[in-house]
Order: structure tokens, then sequence, then C-alpha cells
DNA sequence: TAAAAACGCAACCAATGGGTTGCGTTTTGG
DNA sequence: CCAAAACGCAACCCATTGGTTGCGTTTTTA
């Protein structure tokens, strides 16, 4: 057995990744972090048509999610990406493929017979 | 280049898929539908805490996501399991875990340099 | 040292979301 | 043919969300 069983993340655990991956602006904010180097709140701001606090409101939710981290560092607060969670959710998703693919193979082989 | 170009399965497509899947109930109704057989909305109902309404509204949420589809069979409505979105948004997170490892390798090379 | 940059906190707002209840319609089965 | 099953529609409710503005605090920089 691996460390953590796969099935401890179901559903419960799944749901609020998704649901905090489910804005166009916050997906927008991942990919932005996604390319290495932490950054500040200003940084992310630009690009989007949107205020700061509104900027920093989506920072929270996406850190409250685990999918980010973020550190004070002077005046300014730098978020870091944070690469588990995604790896989580994709395998999630891509094992709910799996059994999809398995299922439809059984319900065409009691049709073939 | 293939049908449809990966880059157009940006954001603004991801976020709502991410969106209907941001939900505890909403996961369980899409395993249960991944699991092959389409069923009526009566039979998603049960193991399920909630009004057969709050469950309808829950499955058009899915339906107009696209992660499922709905047919209507004398009396009862039966929703099946649509497998695209999801190995998308699959496909999807995992790229973003990709470019992350990269970015991260690159910043070891400059930094062990 | 004073202005500007970067931020947090709080109030506020309109819209959406998750959920319910009530009631009417169609289909099925005994 | 009539009751029960399966559903849709609409109204309603409260909590959450996405977004704003205003103002105060800390840190940097010129």
């Amino acid at each position: 057995m691996s460390a953590r069983s796969p099935a401890a993340f179901g559903p419960d655990i799944a749901a609020p990744i998704f649901a905090a991956l489910g804005d166009t602006t916050r997906l927008e904010l991942m990919l932005k972090l996604s390319s290495g180097e932490p950054r500040s709140i200003s940084q992310l701001c630009d690009g989007l048509e949107l205020t700061r606090q509104g900027v920093s409101k989506h920072l929270r939710v996406l850190e409250e999610a685990g999918l980010v981290t973020s550190q004070r560092i002077g005046r300014e607060q730098r978020f870091r990406f944070v690469p588990e969670p995604i790896g989580e959710a994709s395998d999630y998703l891509s094992r709910v493929s799996d059994q999809w693919d398995e299922a439809i193979l059984r319900l065409k082989v009691l049709v073939e017979d």
C-alpha cells in the first residue's frame, strides 16, 4: 500500500479544490504562479481587470484550498504555487475516466456475447 | 494539428467545468454515473440526503456544464455520463503540473550553476 | 523625513447557489 | 380507469460569492 490510500481522496476532499479552481480569475492566477517564481499581490494584479482587494480575496480562497502558500516579505506578500493538490485532483479525474472506460468495456462484452 | 487545438482549452472553458465539479453532491452523482448505466433522477436520489428537486437542480448544473446528458424515456429522465470534459479537465491540470515542474527545473539549473 | 508603495480590515452591495415546499402534468401498472 | 410513480415549474429562503469603496498601517525610497 502507498503511504496514503488513494481512496482517501474522495469527493469531500476533491470538491473544495475543484470549487477553488472553478473561477476564471483564480485559474489565471494559478497559471501565473505555476511559472515558478512567487509573486506579490500587486504583481498578480496586472492583466486582471479588477481591484487589488478583489485579487486579494481570490488569493485567500486559493490559499484556504491549499493550492497556494503565502509569505510576508517586507511590505509585500508573496504567493507561491503548491503543486500537490493539482496533481491529486488530476489523478482523481483520471480515476473517474478509468472507471468509466472499464464500465463501458464490461457492458460491451455483455452485448457482443 | 489535431482537430481542436489544445490551447483552446483555456481558463474560460476549464473554469465552468471545475465549478460544476466543485460540489460534493455533484461529484458523488458523477461517480455513480461513471459506473456505466444511465440512471433516472429517482435512482440517483437514494443515498443522498436531499430532496429530489435538489438532486434535479444539481443534475441540471452538470448537464449545462456538459458533464452529463439526459434523455426522456417514458415518465423518467435518464442521465448519462459524458467522458470527454472530465478527460480534458484532467489533461488541463496535468499541463499545469508539467509547467510547474519545468519551471522548477529551470530555476534549479540557474542556482546550481 | 515625508511621500509613495503594498497591504489589511471592514462595510457594503447585487447576484448566485444550494436547498426547500407546493402544486400541476404525464406515464405506468394493477 | 384510477392511484401511484416520476417528473417539471415556480416561488421562496438564507448563506455565500465576487466585487467594490474607504480608510488605516507598515515598509520602502527618494
